[in-house]
DNA sequence: ATCCAGGAGTGAC
DNA sequence: GTCACTCCTGGA
């Protein structure tokens, strides 16, 4: 068990803020993540956060997972004090961190995200995990799914991924799985490259497109200059930056205020 | 019913 | 380079 304060961090935000499919609410402020082979809970009060792991596993794995080195407050202090828009949405959303996932983990899911929603993306990648992933058992006895591997998912068949709902989208991810897994593609180069050479490289895989890319280079790479723009963010940019969205200004964490636009209008849809 | 949800591939111009 | 059209699926 390991109880921290933490500024500027909110589970209920973090997994509202769509950017992990495999993280859960289970009580009002208790949560669960699956992430890669791990599983978690985490409890939330206040800025009190309560991660029920050990010491060694929490600053292994979930410290730079949740991207808890990292002070969030920088962003939000840099934002034009006269863009209330963004002032307001960085605020409702200034729990948010971008997290630190897997790579091959966010091809998928990304993969799985387009033309879908929040609510059916997660319920393909519970499926391919129970059929593709390796059977765990937490310390307090849960049973859960590891994401699946490339070489896992490369022996399914299209038709076998159109059973787990994945639809048009499951001969993209059987191509990747089958170019990660034969070696064709080397997600440990794309890790060491610069976001430009890594989002050109991302664009070369069948079923991936300028917004799944950067998404990937924003979640896996914490490249935090990308900024996926979809039709949600596309509409708000429209109403509330008429004259194009001052990037110069907030070089460099671009994707930071990507996910606080992304939040507020999540939120603000319903 | 038609449209669209956190898009991308394809072919036509 | 920019359209228009198509691709699963299901909820409004």
């Amino acid at each position: 068990m390991v109880v921290k304060e933490i500024p500027y961090f909110d589970l209920s935000e973090i997994c509202d803020s769509g950017q992990c499919f495999r993280m859960e609410r289970i009580t009002e402020n208790e949560f669960q993540i699956r992430a890669e082979d791990k599983y978690l809970r985490a409890t939330q009060e206040g800025e009190t956060v309560r991660f029920d792991c050990s010491e060694e596993e929490f600053e292994t794995f979930w410290k730079h997972y949740f991207d808890l080195e990292r002070d969030y407050g920088i962003y939000i202090e840099a934002i034009d004090p006269e863009d209330t828009y963004l002032k307001t949405a960085a605020e409702l959303g200034s729990g948010i961190r971008i997290l630190n996932q897997d790579l091959w983990e966010m091809i998928v899911s990304f993969l799985i995200s387009q033309q879908n929603n929040i609510f059916r993306i997660r319920k393909c990648i519970d499926r391919i995990s129970r059929r593709y992933g390796e059977e765990k058992r937490a310390a307090d006895g849960t049973v859960y799914h590891a994401f699946p591997t490339a070489e896992a998912l490369s022996q399914a068949t299209e038709e076998e991924l159109r059973d787990c709902n994945l639809g048009y989208r499951a001969k993209y991810v059987r191509d990747t799985a089958l170019r990660v897994a034969s070696g064709e593609v080397d997600l440990a180069v794309i890790r060491k490259m610069t976001y430009p050479e890594a989002r050109e490289e991302l664009l070369k895989l069948y079923g991936v497109g300028v917004k799944v890319a950067d998404c990937i280079c924003l979640m896996a790479l914490h490249e935090l200059s990308a900024f996926p723009v979809d039709t949600h963010i596309r509409q708000a940019l429209e109403k509330h930056y008429p004259g194009g969205f001052p990037a110069k200004r907030y070089g460099g964490m671009e994707g930071v205020l990507q996910q606080y636009i992304f939040y507020y209008e999540l939120i603000h849809k319903e």
